[in-house]
DNA sequence: TAATTGACTTCTG
DNA sequence: ACAGAAGCCAATT
């Protein structure tokens, strides 16, 4: 799987978080991870904020969280991990305010995190448009 | 060319 | 649970 270049890299981390199911939530190191780039989840982040707006089919950017469970902030003055929250909610997956303003979520209930196999099956059944032959 | 940045992760204390 | 530091690596300054 190594890729040569930038495209393909983000063509990858788009294709996978296509396939994250409705109300589940994965995070950028486990995209990493399933792209065959295990260290290359700050740039998974990347490829999501190239993403423009109006795609088809949608890419659920917001399915995509940190390790920890929480949102991250893209910085005071941006609203990004709001409308986040406020598309998570709306799938009816719980997003927890904590103490000090961090947006979390219980990935031990809405986590998906499949192995490298589990993600390959799932992908053949659920999407044959690739071409694999 | 070198330094900084960032929608990250993991380990320590 | 929280804060700091180290590791990470392509893109941007």
């Amino acid at each position: 799987m190594g890729f040569v270049d930038h495209a393909e890299f983000h063509a990858a981390v788009y294709d996978i978080v296509r396939l994250i199911p409705f109300a589940q939530v994965t995070s950028y190191g486990h995209i990493a991870k399933l792209a065959g780039m295990p260290n290359h989840s700050r740039h998974v982040g990347q490829a999501l904020k190239f993403l423009p707006p109006n795609t088809n089919p949608p890419i659920p950017w917001h399915r995509v969280i940190g390790a920890s469970g929480t949102i991250s902030s893209r910085g005071p003055g941006t609203n990004g991990a709001q409308r986040q929250r406020d598309a998570l909610v709306a799938e009816g997956v719980e997003v927890t305010t904590g103490r000090t303003g961090e947006l979390r979520v219980d990935l031990g209930r809405y986590g998906w995190f499949p192995s490298v196999d589990e993600f390959r099956a799932a992908q053949e059944g659920d999407d044959e448009e690739e071409g694999e032959a």
